[in-house]
DNA sequence: TCTAACTCGTACAGTGCTGTTCGAGTTATG
DNA sequence: CATAACTCGAACAGCACTGTACGAGTTAGA
């Protein structure tokens, strides 16, 4: 896989992902005629550049995690107390939660879990650390695995997601009830701070 | 669709339906063929029954439903305070909130979402009378939509039922996590009991 | 026991996807 | 401007699925 030496093949390259990346977290059931019209490529030359399904669901996913771990660097996160961290995160980034989510949904089948799960490490990481340093601080609680919190904290971006996807709660309404509740889940209820 | 007369119809009737629901709770991408062969029936006597996928989807998502409620029923909740109730809930069905929704993959790029919110209402009214109750009770919290906590509540059971498939935790661990994280929502931040 | 009801395998049509091949056209780049 | 790199549509093979048709076999039930 020697880089493509061309100009307009390193721009359609980069076209395909972006649009893959928007498809593929926008709905389920993307297949690779609709990122090819997505991206404004034949299908032939999709296939040029992604062998496979399994190919280009690496590469996205890959990119979704490199833009995920980027977003969350920029916030400034661990000059704050854990559970303001964790509140100012949703508050920033939440989107890329619910949409690698989705993009979950679309990749899953294609790629071996053992590869997806390399990719995803990061992220995984990145938030266990988080709520180690908040049960550190005493303000997390400690009766309950951090795996356990991670999948719940996961669930609960896509549970406000689909609230508002259905137009149940607005953006910002979806947003406040998502990180109540992600701090009442997490906090260690011997505390009874506001945020 | 009137009912067949002869036993041995209403049996492979039978027989279809409970190897629907298995089927389409245990796993996504379930074809009808799939299902046809965990019946024990032809794939021509299936269509003989249920003439397309949204029909059958249509009669599992409604004996679904009706076991669910039949199963709630049966344990008593109204005699307990609201958060005992959700305690007791969870410790007694569950699995069938986790099984409620894989089922709902397999099914809702068949059925009309009309059809489908149709039968599910049932349970989306339990669940709103009781976090009301709750509510009145002064035991869960005011300040966040019901239509949202119960949403919560679902990706919480979903998170414990994935927490539990990838082997994370053990069945009766993530029944008491999932206890302690859905109390932890409902309940008014306000109060601290244990239950 | 006789018949209508039911079941079954096989085979077919139709659809939509993945991945490949071909050949001709376009474009970047030295 | 020449050539290699790249793109494209069209067409094909293969697969899996849904739903239908046929005809022969089995079984419930009066």
């Amino acid at each position: 896989m020697p880089e493509p030496r061309r100009a307009d093949a390193r721009r359609n390259i980069e076209r395909i992902l972006a649009a893959a990346l928007e498809l593929y977290g926008s709905r389920p059931g993307v297949s690779m005629s609709d990122v090819a019209k997505a991206a404004g490529v034949g299908r032939v030359t999709l296939y040029a550049h992604f062998p496979s399904r399994a190919d280009l669901g690496a590469a996205v996913a890959e990119r979704a995690v490199a833009e995920t771990v980027a977003a969350l660097s920029g916030l400034g996160l661990d000059a704050l107390p854990a559970d303001e961290a964790v509140a100012a995160m949703l508050r920033g980034q939440w989107r890329i939660f619910e949409r690698n989510e989705y993009l979950r949904g679309n990749i899953v089948a294609d790629v071996e879990p053992e590869r997806l799960r390399a990719g995803h490490d990061p992220l995984m990481e990145y938030l266990t650390a988080l709520l180690a340093r908040g049960r550190a601080e005493g303000v997390f609680r400690g009766d309950l695995p951090t795996g356990w919190l991670i999948t719940a904290f996961y669930h609960l971006v896509h549970a406000a997601a689909d609230e508002q996807r259905a137009g149940r709660l607005t953006p910002a309404e979806a947003v406040e009830a998502l990180v109540a509740t992600v701090l009442s889940v997490l906090r260690n209820s011997a505390v009874g701070q506001r945020d």
